[in-house]
RNA sequence: CGGGGCGUGGCGCAGUUUGGUAGCGCGUCUGAUUUGGGAUCAGAAGGUCGCAGGUUCAAAUCCUGUCGCCCCGACCA
């Protein structure tokens, strides 16, 4: 490709929306640019990169069994009124209605019309496993759009869904797509894990997510330093300390006036108790029922686990309204002790004697409150978020936490789906069963962006070699100078005959700018041809993730980028 | 949804407090000189100041409404 003809503007200062290096480097880069809100065009560079990536997905799916079909976007409402999840997605489903005013969806995934196709063509046990794929724009009316292609409206995804006759069939299919996952992640070359996670709205039981480290990542990735345990903090289990005496003599209750004490701190400087020695008391809503959950005063409620635990559909923290007219205290004063509503307790409380907690009455907290003699919860459960330094629950390793960039999750879904939209199928004894399915995503559109959150210098993107737009650039330090030309046009139409894929900046541009321009663009390998290099038949090879270059001679410059690029 | 910030040539911004008819840098175009890390000089094009109302002799500037963009968000009771 010749630069002078390449559609590839590029930016010299970072666009004002931009906040985090992946989304200023794509928009500077002239990769991708803003169309709306969380929805993005791909510039003939950027879209190379995805589709690289789509191919090495593709390549591993195909090579994991996988059948690749495309399903339309827009679906009818029936479809998602039959699995029961019309009403439950919410508004993060962009809706549409047709002239004849019937309803329909932007696809933000494909369960339901997976389900329905494959429950219309497939019958007996003889066609199952089944497993089908395709890569596709998926919408999503995220509350929050944000850093560029991280968290988008519309992206690209590719689904998988598995199909099989039970649960053994549907464990075959999780552990190929786990590999081949990993796969996926190893020849992108990006540094990833793979946790442990919840399985959230989309459901079932078993699921993990791939993790691209990356410090800006959204996800908070807890891990054991010893054993090969990780999860997402969402998910990760919490054990408690067995080690922990509780046999203190038991205080009687003290009530204490704390007059405008609130917070957990608040407490803790007014009245000198540390914050592990208080629990705080949240109420919520869950599907319209007032609960509340308690932690230790030091640490974070999680949701999830909670919501998991009462199997709910919505879960919502109750406003200050609703708390006063069931306990007469605001925020900040509440407590466990006399309340009138299922309390749910976490793990450690049942470890704690003698804490503080809020009275339920403004202004007012106890002191030397115990479990067991001054309220019994409905249930003792885990519904805390891990932190650094805890004890993993597989080994006696401490767990660490790092942040990383979800680019993909897999689950079993059971019979979740095929059960609503009666995808069924006849078993050797003619009886007919639900199918058991799986389903299997990965983001590629977020795993350009986290491949570069990955690999970039203060110059620009550091594409790795497997997803690089374009392998080699070819700089001729002067456009005008026809031996600079020459030998450029020589090296590039042998590279490109080899299959290397290569720019040749042909514009008359200084070199500066050239330079600039390759760094910020990410090619892999420059070649650079100046005057006094080029006196002696050489001209310079460097790679963009190192500082120095090689002087090679002009009939070795293919030896040289292959060397670089190994087996592209 | 709540809070905050911002919309002024392609990009980055100033001007808004105190109304007086729009400016800077980069980019773009033409020409010349240049050519190894974002050149120099000369000239030029390009903006109904997000949109719609209103106030005024006069609005980028004041008022109302609206649209869009960005950031933060249960502060942990």
């Amino acid at each position: 490709m010749r630069s002078s003809e390449l559609f590839n503007p590029t930016l010299r200062e970072i666009p004002s929306e931009a906040e985090i290096i992946s989304h200023q480097l794509l928009l500077r880069a002239g990769f991708i640019r803003k169309t709306s809100g969380g929805i993005y065009s791909y510039l003939p560079l950027g879209y190379r990169v995805i589709k690289k990536i789509m191919q090495i997905v593709r390549e591993e799916m195909d090579l994991a069994g996988g059948q690749e079909i495309l399903m339309p976007i827009i679906q009818p409402a029936e479809l998602w009124q039959k699995s029961g999840r019309w009403d439950v997605y919410g508004d993060e489903m962009f809706r549409l209605n047709d002239r004849h005013n019937r309803h329909f969806a932007l696809g933000p995934t494909h369960e339901e019309i997976i389900t329905a196709l494959v429950d219309g063509d497939v019958h007996s046990y003889r066609d199952l496993p089944l497993l089908l794929y395709q890569i596709q724009n998926k919408y999503r009316d995220e509350i929050r759009p944000r850093f560029g292609l991280m968290r988008g409206r519309e992206f690209i995804m590719k689904d998988l869904y598995s199909f099989d006759i039970d649960d053994e069939g549907l464990d075959i299919s999780y552990r190929k797509m786990y590999a081949a996952y990993r796969r996926i992640y190893e020849r992108l070359n990006l540094k990833f894990r793979v946790v442990e996670a919840d399985s959230g709205a989309i459901g079932g039981n078993e699921s993990h997510e791939f993790m691209v480290l990356a410090d800006t990542g959204e996800s908070e990735i807890v891990y054991c330093a010893q054993c090969e345990y990780a999860a997402n903090v969402e998910k990760a289990v919490c054990s408690v300390d067995e080690e922990i005496q509780n046999d203190a003599a038991l205080l009687p209750v003290e009530k204490v006036h704390t007059p405008g004490q609130k917070t957990i701190q608040d407490i803790v400087d007014y009245l000198n108790i540390p914050a592990a020695n208080q629990i705080k008391t949240l109420l919520y809503l869950a599907d319209d029922e007032l609960i509340a959950a308690c932690v230790r005063g030091d640490r974070e409620l999680n949701e999830i686990k909670l919501k998991n635990i009462l199997g709910c559909n919505q879960l919502f923290m109750a406003d200050e309204d609703t708390v006063k007219r069931k306990c007469a205290a605001g925020f900040g004063s509440l407590g466990p002790v006399g309340l009138d509503v299922k309390v749910y307790a976490d793990l450690e409380i049942e470890k704690m004697q003698n804490f503080a907690c809020g009275a339920n009455e403004n202004d007012y907290h106890y002191k030397n409150v115990n479990l067991g003699r001054d309220f019994v919860p409905e249930s003792i459960v885990d519904i805390r978020n891990a932190v650094a330094g805890d004890k993993c629950p597989h080994c006696e390793g401490i767990l660490k936490i790092i942040r990383g960039i979800e680019v993909g999750h897999i689950f079993k879904l059971g019979v979740k789906y095929s059960q609503a939209m009666g995808a069924t199928f006849l078993d050797q004894k003619g009886m007919e069963k639900p199918m058991v399915m799986g389903c299997y995503g990965i983001g590629i559109s977020r795993t350009m962006a986290a491949a570069v959150e990955q690999n970039y210098d203060e110059n620009g993107i550091i594409w790795p070699i497997p997803i690089a737009p374009y392998h080699v650039i070819i700089i001729p330090v002067n456009s005008k100078k026809e031996d600079q030309m020459e030998a450029a046009r020589s090296i590039y139409e042998e590279l490109n005959k080899q299959g290397i894929e290569t720019i040749i900046d042909d514009r008359d541009e200084r070199a500066g700018v050239k330079f600039k321009d390759a760094d910020l663009t990410g090619i892999p390998v420059k070649i650079t041809i100046g005057p006094k290099t080029l006196q002696e038949n050489k001209v310079e090879v460097k790679k963009r993730w190192e500082s120095e270059m090689q002087l090679v001679p002009l009939d070795l410059v293919l030896d040289a980028v292959k060397n670089i690029l190994g087996n592209v």
